[in-house]
DNA sequence: TATAAAGTATATAGATTTAGTAGTCTTTAT
DNA sequence: ATAAAGACTACTAAATCTATATACTTTATA
């Protein structure tokens, strides 16, 4: 399961999205739209920010705003900076790799093997899908929903 | 990420696999020979057990033994007896459903649909991979690196 | 039939992680 | 000068996970 900070992170990846080229968001603002508490989104923004994601403006008027294209910005990416692991095991986490302790050899482990390709499965989705596209979903869903 | 429950309760069944057709297996047995502590790996021996999995035998000369042919278990079974999650938001499972609190339209969210695609993609694999396709590979894998 | 081997069941402790809060500091517009 | 807003660090509370402990039941067999 993703933690609440990926969630977070994502939807706020989302609303920002929506508002790419406008003036930049304060905390407070998404906080609110959100429901995410404050103080906690804060870090979150921070990380994304050191990450290289926003920009941010301090001070009267400022705020946090996409640093780049929300087509740039992939969900792998996301899940990355926030430590949401896409991998199922560790010995099949490309960016946190960590050795099985009870595994006797890695390189003929059939779990192992399975594992792998639900990883490789889950990263293709995650990686062909922007902050743009769940925008874009967000609306086709509604579209549909709205019966003409 | 699974826990190490799921993880120990899989290589258990794995072991128990490759037994299939021969006497019980003691606890004792599977925990050394798969490095497991004893007292954990009989909580889920026992889980197993209770969700139908395995046949055990009290006593002297007891144990335990798969059920079921290997082929009949499904790794998605075992993550789900074991609680572990195949989807990677709540409101994206199939058997541990909740609604995420600050989700205002579950129906028209953009980041569910995606993660409905994911958890898709990750459960075809894991209905479609049993205990003895995890033998399997390990064999094929252990071939393959056998250079003749 | 006593004993040891083995599973059953429940409780609990310890460690780790997650979620959230608090407080102080820095920058900037007005 | 002041207020608005982000930056940074520290801390706490709750939840979860991993593991251990203890007591009980069943069964083979000497």
């Amino acid at each position: 399961m993703l933690s609440k900070k990926t969630r977070y992170a994502i939807k706020a990846l989302v609303v920002m999205g929506k508002n790419f080229g406008n003036e930049p968001m304060q905390i407070s603002r998404i906080a609110a739209e959100e429901h995410i508490p404050k103080k906690f989104l804060e870090q979150i923004l921070l990380d994304l920010r050191n990450a290289g994601l926003l920009y941010s403006k301090k001070g009267a008027g400022g705020g946090y705003s996409l640093i780049k294209d929300p087509k740039e910005i992939v969900l792998a990416q996301v899940l990355r900076i926030t430590g949401g692991p896409i991998a199922l095991l560790p010995c099949v986490s490309l960016n946190f790799y960590q050795r099985c302790e009870e595994c006797m050899n890695e390189e003929t482990c059939g779990i192992r093997d399975v594992f792998m390709e639900v990883r490789n499965a889950s990263l293709k989705i995650l990686t062909e899908t922007s902050i743009a596209d769940v925008i874009e979903r967000e609306n086709t869903l509604s579209d549909s929903k709205t019966v003409i």
